[in-house]
DNA sequence: ATGATAGTTGAGCAATCACTCAAGAACAAG
DNA sequence: CTTGTTCTTGAGTGATTGCTCAACTATCAT
């Protein structure tokens, strides 16, 4: 009896996804909004309640695929340190993307938000700790499989990549020679998984 | 014949910075800044000209404190590598501060107005620029002393401190444990100064 | 005092904000 | 076709946005 939507969610999701990749949260408007998803704001909020829980939605659209790409090539490597230093390599590749590709949504809501709508702050957090819980993960494989001494510690270790993921990301921003900043992720990619 | 202000300028920036940190540009109103600077609309407008202009102003203010800070630390240690360690040291002990005061309000900035303010992201560039500048100096003034090898490159090397700084002081929103911050300065520190 | 200059005030402007809801449109079952 | 259910529409809500300006007040030199 009913009539389904005529949208595709997670099409609407990614399409709102670049708009608050390029403009950020609060400085994204309904308005801007109705015209990127082409609907009307009595479906936007029919569907998605509020601009702050399409947001959340979002943000969850967001994490669920990083994580899914990172897990992708971590699988895809030879072995766990490799695909960890594989993933520095791709993101030195977004120095040739589009700037609101550069930066990490999360870090960015993260930074935007925690001071004036403390709730997105939240979920941002709890997506980024949920990738460090990942990178330990991986860590700990790496030291099973002997390559990492039996003294390493696999959360610092993660720390220190996400440490590491979060500056490089940041300074892609500054538009620097795509060449110098694939050199320094090499760099980095080396430190991180002790293989100077 | 005239009368004068009967504010305080640097107070006045100073405490715009405080709100400006607590809650960025955009998600920060008018009638927020008019409590905290206790200064009506037409006293700011007439002081500061507008919002943007007035927000440029307390960038400026803060990366030239930021720059100070900074050369103060550098010029009162033993060696320039040992102020740059003692630098990311003392970011670290930030963890004990409020969470507005961890994030360098001129990376906060660029992420946030990159986008959708494209002149107050372009003067948050050229200060960060401005650090990486100096970190150019001291890493130069390092080689000059001998304290790396000659095959060093200053500005390559700026750059990773550049990127280990933003790094460290996003992660430090995350609100780790302030001693685990600590160990990962540390160790951020060496590698960064080539002290293996 | 007085006049000239400059700083302060706050009610209020047009524009925009996130959001609502009554009306209409599109589908599926009978 | 109807009828029932759900989705879509867009004009319009009150609140808030950044900002203005005429009236006012304080401080100077004379």
């Amino acid at each position: 009896m009913p009539r389904k939507a005529k949208f595709d969610r997670p099409s609407v999701l990614s399409k709102a996804l670049e708009l608050f990749s390029r403009q950020g949260y609060t400085a994204t408007s309904m308005k801007d909004l109705e015209l990127a998803l082409d609907m009307r704001p009595g479906s936007i909020y029919a569907a998605f309640g509020s601009k702050e829980s399409l947001f959340n939605e979002v943000l969850s659209f967001y994490a669920s695929q990083a994580i899914e790409e990172l897990r992708a090539l971590v699988n895809g490597s030879e072995s766990p340190l490799a695909g960890v230093r594989a993933y520095l390599i791709r993101l030195a590749d977004l120095a040739h993307a589009e700037p609101a590709a550069k930066v990490c949504l999360l870090v960015r809501s993260k930074l935007e938000l925690s001071g004036s709508q403390p709730a997105l702050g939240k979920a941002a957090e709890a997506y980024l700790a949920n990738l460090e819980d990942y990178f330990c993960e991986v860590y700990s494989m790496a030291m099973l499989a002997g390559q990492l001494p039996a003294s390493a510690d696999p959360r610092l270790m993660a720390q220190r990549l996400q440490v590491a993921i979060m500056g490089l990301r940041v300074f892609l921003q500054r538009d620097a020679d795509p060449l110098r900043i694939r050199q320094l992720a090499g760099q980095m990619g080396k430190e991180v998984t002790c293989a100077l």
